[in-house]
DNA sequence: CTACCATCCTGGTTGC
DNA sequence: TGCAACCAGGATGGTA
């Protein structure tokens, strides 16, 4: 699912309605996600009020006025549903509920349920599992051609499943990766290590490149994904390899019937769609 | 370290 | 049309 882009367009949809608010209710309609929730987890939410949401790689952070952070991963078919109308029913998967004070209504929906909240104290957050080994953000300041050279330097495993490994860079998913690869012109079986220097430098610029335009267009729209609003992001019509098996290649002007036009494989289970001639 | 596989789930699409 | 197989934006964990 939802990559980074979408994530950021979650927060920022989420923001209006719920930083500043107070958690007047808290509705949780099964006892676990991808994992169990934490004990008392809707009692501990309830009224709370939500000084910041924020994003750390594709994880959601609600800081809590005491002290504690509700911690929030989309996984694949994960959204957050802002209800227009607070009385309509609820939908099959609506796993949790939040209503604030203002009689807004944050709904929780995942279908294939590999998403996950937990409750985590402020000062334990970097110290959580499942962020302790995030490499850096890709949008932030520590991110360029030398950090990122640096963690592919030795690693014998293709630049493809380097670049999905959060260990690397925080926030890729399959799709951003296929994008940012064909951009910087590597080829997705290329192996990690050899990606240094002018090229590290490139891959950089396309990952912080096509993730700002991804987030500049509201993300990906795939079957599940919209934004809180209800609005499609509309940046799945700017993919310029994902999905794209058999079109022309947008950076070559060969003949499609002579090239056969961009291709898809199967890397680490995944699919890769590359353009053979323009990556190398 | 690396590759590979299974796993958690549901639902839409494809192919016979 | 029916039904089974396959596929999907993620990520962990085990094995060899």
């Amino acid at each position: 699912m939802p990559e980074l882009p979408e994530v950021e367009t979650v927060c920022r949809g989420l923001r209006p309605w719920l930083e500043g608010a107070r958690l007047a209710e808290v509705m949780q309609r099964r006892a676990d996600l991808r994992w169990p929730l934490p004990d008392g987890f809707a009692a501990r939410l309830q009224g709370r009020r939500i000084e910041r949401v924020e994003r750390r790689a594709k994880y959601i952070l609600c800081h809590l006025d005491n002290d504690e952070v509700l911690l929030a991963h989309l996984g694949m078919s994960g959204r957050m549903v802002v209800a227009a109308d607070a009385d309509a029913p609820l939908e099959p998967h609506d796993h949790i509920v939040l209503v604030t004070d203002a009689g807004a209504q944050v709904r929780f929906n995942d279908t294939r349920r590999f998403g996950m909240m937990d409750l985590v104290p402020e000062s334990g957050l970097e110290r959580h599992w499942l962020l302790k080994d995030l490499g850096p953000e890709p949008l932030g300041n520590a991110f360029n051609g030398p950090a990122l050279a640096a963690k592919l330097a030795g690693r014998r495993t293709p630049i493809k499943a380097a670049l999905l490994d959060q260990k690397t860079v925080a926030g890729l998913g399959n799709i951003y990766v296929c994008e940012a690869l064909f951009f910087a012109r590597l080829s997705p079986r290329r192996l990690a290590y050899t990606v240094q220097g002018r090229r590290a430098e490139s891959l950089a610029h396309a990952v912080r490149e096509v993730l700002t335009r991804a987030i500049a267009a509201g993300g990906s729209s795939l079957r599940d994904y919209r934004q809180s609003n209800g609005e499609l992001g509309y940046f799945q019509h700017d993919w310029a390899v994902y999905d794209r098996e058999g079109e022309a290649c947008p950076g070559c002007d060969c003949e499609i019937a002579a090239c056969g036009g961009i291709r898809r494989m199967v890397q680490s289970g995944r699919s890769t769609f590359y353009c053979p001639r323009r990556q190398r």
